[in-house]
DNA sequence: ACACTAACCTGCAAGC
DNA sequence: TGCTTGCAGGTTAGTG
């Protein structure tokens, strides 16, 4: 479920329930995660207030006194606010019990997520290229760092070294806006076109916020609520049916092993 | 450095 | 109805 749009939904949700509170209990389920959960994750850090909560890239980080929390949701990961006797579901691995009485439960079916503690920097965090709705990400960027890329461009824009928080949905999104097919060779693209491209991704993210995300299946945010984004989808998940702009058939393939969707009469 | 594949895991839908 | 197959929002580890 979760692209950056919908972390940042998820982070939106869940922060005034539990910044500034102190963490009284945190109860691991099933801590045999994408990495496994600290053993002793709850002497670590019960008794600690969140001070601070942020994003980076699909991570959300929990800033607590001595340290921070990292949490990944994976494919299929949800946070979300619930009452102390709210009946735990299949799969809800992870609930930590706030000073203020609000529950945070972490539920993820395939367990490709993550809940990392560290006092220091945390290692997934070290390598990551620029956030795309900063300025630092842009299409000059694109242009210099795909020269003599043959790798094709909608692979190159979903590289967390190239830019952060570009998924599937969004990728295919941001291409078909910017009429260019998810094939072509990165290194085969002018600068005109990765501009419109930049600006393009950063667009289709921010109205994906704006909208609180897209809901595949079970997505809600940290209020149990659904995002909007998905009527706003062009070509993500609509193989075989009708271009909204020409009509014709959008295509499918497979890229990198992520399904492609794209209309090949309007993206070259 | 780059290009590409397999892998992690569960649930669901489609096909037989 | 029931079984098998393939596919799903992400990322890393391993191959050549």
């Amino acid at each position: 479920m979760p692209e950056l749009p919908e972390v940042e939904t998820t982070l939106r949700g869940i922060e005034p329930a539990i910044a500034g509170q102190v963490i009284r209990r945190i109860k691991v389920h099933q801590g045999s995660l994408r990495w496994p959960v600290n053993a002793n994750l709850a002497q670590l850090v019960e008794g600690q207030t969140i001070t601070h909560l942020s994003r980076r890239a699909k991570y959300l980080l929990m800033q607590l006194e001595h340290g921070s929390m990292l949490v990944h949701l994976g494919m299929s990961g949800s946070l979300r606010i619930v009452q102390a006797n709210t009946q735990l579901r299949k799969h809800d691995h992870i609930e930590m019990q706030m000073s203020n009485g609000s529950t945070v439960r972490f539920h993820d079916p395939r367990r490709f997520g993550c809940w990392l503690w560290s006092e220091g920097a945390h290692q997934q965090l070290a390598h990551l290229g620029p956030e795309p709705l900063s300025e630092d990400f842009n299409g000059h960027r694109l242009y210099q760092l795909s020269r003599k890329r043959k790798v094709a461009v909608k692979p190159f824009i979903m590289d967390n070294k190239i830019v952060v928080g570009v998924g599937n949905i969004y990728a295919s999104e941001a291409l078909f806006r910017s009429g260019i097919r998810p094939d072509r060779g990165a290194g085969n693209i002018s600068l005109q076109r990765y501009i419109e491209l930049a600006g393009h991704i950063k667009e289709v993210l921010a109205a994906a916020i704006v909208q609180g995300g897209t809901t595949l299946r079970d997505f809600v945010n940290g209020n149990g609520e659904p995002g909007y984004f998905q009527q706003t989808l062009a070509v993500y998940g609509r193989g075989g049916e009708h271009c909204v702009a020409c009509k014709g058939l959008l295509k499918e393939i497979k890229l990198g092993q992520r399904s492609s969707v794209f209309c090949a009469r309007c993206q070259r």
